[in-house]
DNA sequence: GTAATATAAAACCACTTGGTATAATATTAC
DNA sequence: GTAATATTATACCAAGTGGTTTTATATTAC
């Protein structure tokens, strides 16, 4: 029945809900542009922001659910790091869809040129 | 100052937010896949998901803020079609900081040779 | 041991979000 | 004109989010 059959793309669903969101704030975007260069504490982490420790942390801790970052506890640090695995899911995302609109981007145009010429 | 200069990096960040957070909701992400196949009524869009047509209505608003949805109000019908340019900008997103990413992932993977070797 | 440090946890608050039901607006059909 | 249709607007609600302060927990330094 469709219950099993969509089970796995629910899962899908929730990786994404997860993912974008994470990746819809600018102060995670920014934490992640920083573990790029290199892995990075709580702390140091949290530094540049104008914000508390715990607000950094929870943002932290809102990327790891994500999937985004790993963390190794070392002592009473906890050393972060990126993890690049799951962007490449929302690569697989935008390029699985890219094709449609690119014959969608095609076609609208067609549309739009036996109509009103805006700034399409 | 600091402040001129940072400014086009705001409007970016803010469109980034708008459109990562549109993205983070998958009745969003089903509206554009479906949108990806051809031009829809509201009505048409909100049919398939198990809400009112109000909520379906907000969720096209969403998506048109970010800018990933065009509306032609023609006669009582408002007929969208997907505008896949600010896909691009998530997909330069991606691609400036892949390069890190995978720089990062390389020298993750050292990091963890000498290291418990997880499933990484 | 005590004190300092790095972090999370808990409780709280204002704001946003995703939904509802109902009302309003504009267009088409009769 | 009136009635039906397509859609938004408004008011509301529960849950989630992004922040705070305060408290707790481990670890390191002395």
């Amino acid at each position: 029945m469709k219950g099993t059959a969509t089970r796995g793309k629910v899962k899908r669903d929730e990786r994404l809900d997860r993912l974008f969101r994470a990746l819809g704030d600018r102060t995670r975007r920014s934490m992640l542009r920083r573990l790029a260069r290199a892995p990075a504490t709580v702390g140091e982490l949290a530094e540049p922001f104008d914000m508390t420790l715990p607000a950094a942390s929870k943002h932290l801790r809102v990327l790891e659910r994500a999937g985004l970052v790993n963390r190794r506890i070392d002592g009473r640090v906890h050393r972060c790091s990126l993890d690049s695995r799951q962007l490449g899911e929302v690569r697989r995302w935008l390029d699985h869809y890219q094709r449609f609109w690119d014959e969608t981007l095609a076609s609208l145009a067609r549309h739009v040129a036996d109509d009103a010429g805006d700034d399409s």
